[in-house]
DNA sequence: CTTCCACGGGAACACTGGGGTG
DNA sequence: CACCCCAGTGTTCCCGTGGAAG
């Protein structure tokens, strides 16, 4: 008797993809093409740390899926091996800051790594410090943190970027250095004059990459991933092309390759022609906003969904603060939830425009004072049938109604 | 030059969920 | 157990400010 898996391992093993998962953006190859120069760079700064000495602070810039992450993992793992082979001991910590966004979480995980128990919340932050201060302390070694997105823990006023930076001052055996990685050029603007010039001792760029350089990464990686000759010559041109136009981010490259894949695989084609990136790409952007707008707090998402009540009440698109937050207070009192001030909805409406939703502009309009001019960015099929998802929001599925003959 | 309105920075506050201590 | 301490988050309150129409 067939088991109900069997056809579909048959599928699977098929015969578009060798190995998908050369794909993901977790993968980190041992081979980064156009990088050589940042890895040498970097490689040159940290030999410091197998010489017994204290290597320099490190600021990395670049945008994202400039190969940053992968380029300081690839490079850590060198150095971790290196260091076991000659005796002096490195060790490299990875913190992703927009996880570990606040100064306790950063010092308490560290610390949990160093094999001392913190709990993730409770005590006070000088105590989380010194445990993981002794616990860096134990052994005499080279200790590299590696900070990736570190511009979110700054954006949050917080002072862990000083602490670790003089850290050093008080270690005995220990030593630790700094690896910064932002994708914020200005963000250093925002830091304090001493962690700025302790930091950015070294400072290496990473340039986007162009539509040339991603062929280069992709056509490298679809070797490992495809089957041989299922790409047709103009899938992956076509796939660079689309990412470079996004301010060259290989990681979307790589996923409009793979979901260009699993596109053509699905609907049983023998090789991945353009159509399927095509389509791929129009799937990752749909995706996108599913998932930003799913992932909403509610009240933005009654704020949002005010928008479109705008929108498909008047014949416009462009409303003013005032009429937003009119149209939120009346879908509050809908919902009997208490409005929040108009204060507080200006920044959620911010939120809102960062995330590409909406597009907001503040325009002065004389004498009649200054306002923000707000209009949707996304099709109101796209997000309106995600938002009325939300349980919570079921109701105002029939407002709209009620306020039309109401006006 | 005045005037008007919301913008947006910053302080203060409330609340949460977890500590340690007696 | 009751109690207070602490970091973190979302919010309100207060207020100085930008900038073109009048």
């Amino acid at each position: 008797m067939d088991n109900l898996f069997e056809d579909l391992i048959k599928e699977k093993g098929g015969r578009i993809f060798a190995n998908k998962e050369v794909l993901r953006p977790t993968y980190i190859p041992e081979n980064l093409p156009h990088r050589n120069e940042q890895i040498k760079n970097l490689a040159d700064i940290l030999s410091a740390a197998l010489r017994g000495e204290t290597p320099s602070n490190i600021m990395i810039y670049g945008k994202t899926g400039t190969g940053k992450t992968a380029t300081v993992k690839y490079v850590s793992k060198e150095l971790e091996a290196m260091g076991q082979k000659m005796g002096s001991k490195c060790s490299m910590v990875y913190i992703n800051s927009e996880v570990f966004d606040t100064q306790y979480r950063v010092f308490a995980y560290l610390a949990r790594i160093f094999n001392k128990h913190v709990p993730m919340i409770g005590w006070p932050t000088d105590m989380v410090y010194s445990e993981f201060k002794a616990g860096v302390d134990a052994e005499n070694w080279c200790v590299i943190v590696i900070l990736d997105e570190v511009d979110k823990l700054v954006s949050k006023g917080d002072n862990a970027l000083y602490n670790l930076s003089r850290i050093n001052s008080e270690l005995k055996n220990a030593r630790l250095s700094l690896i910064g990685i932002s994708n914020d050029l200005t963000f250093t603007e925002l830091l304090d004059q001493r962690v700025r010039s302790s930091l950015g001792e070294e400072e290496i760029i990473f340039p986007p990459y162009n539509a040339a350089q991603l062929q280069d990464i992709l056509s490298e990686r679809a070797e490992k991933a495809f089957n041989e000759s299922v790409l047709e010559d103009s899938v992956i041109p076509l796939c660079a092309a689309f990412a470079a136009q996004e301010h060259g981010d290989a990681r979307r490259a790589l996923d409009l390759l793979r979901v260009s894949g699993e596109i053509a695989e699905r609907s049983g084609s023998e090789k991945v022609k353009e159509e399927h990136v095509r389509l791929a790409s129009e799937r990752i952007e749909a995706n996108r906003i599913e998932e930003v707008v799913k992932t909403l707090p509610l009240q933005s998402k009654i704020v949002l969904n005010s928008i479109i009540l705008l929108s498909k009440e008047r014949n416009k698109k462009r409303f003013s603060s005032g009429e937003v937050y009119n149209m939120y207070r009346r879908s509050c009192n809908f919902l009997g939830m208490e409005p929040l001030t108009q204060r507080r909805v200006t920044d959620l409406v911010s939120e809102l425009d960062i995330l590409g939703l909406i597009n907001a502009v503040i325009v002065s309009k004389g004498r009649y004072g200054r306002t923000k001019e707000i209009a949707l960015s996304v099709p109101i099929s796209s997000v309106q049938p995600v938002l009325l998802e939300d349980y919570k929001l079921k109701a105002l599925a029939n407002i709209k109604v009620k306020a039309q003959m109401t006006l």
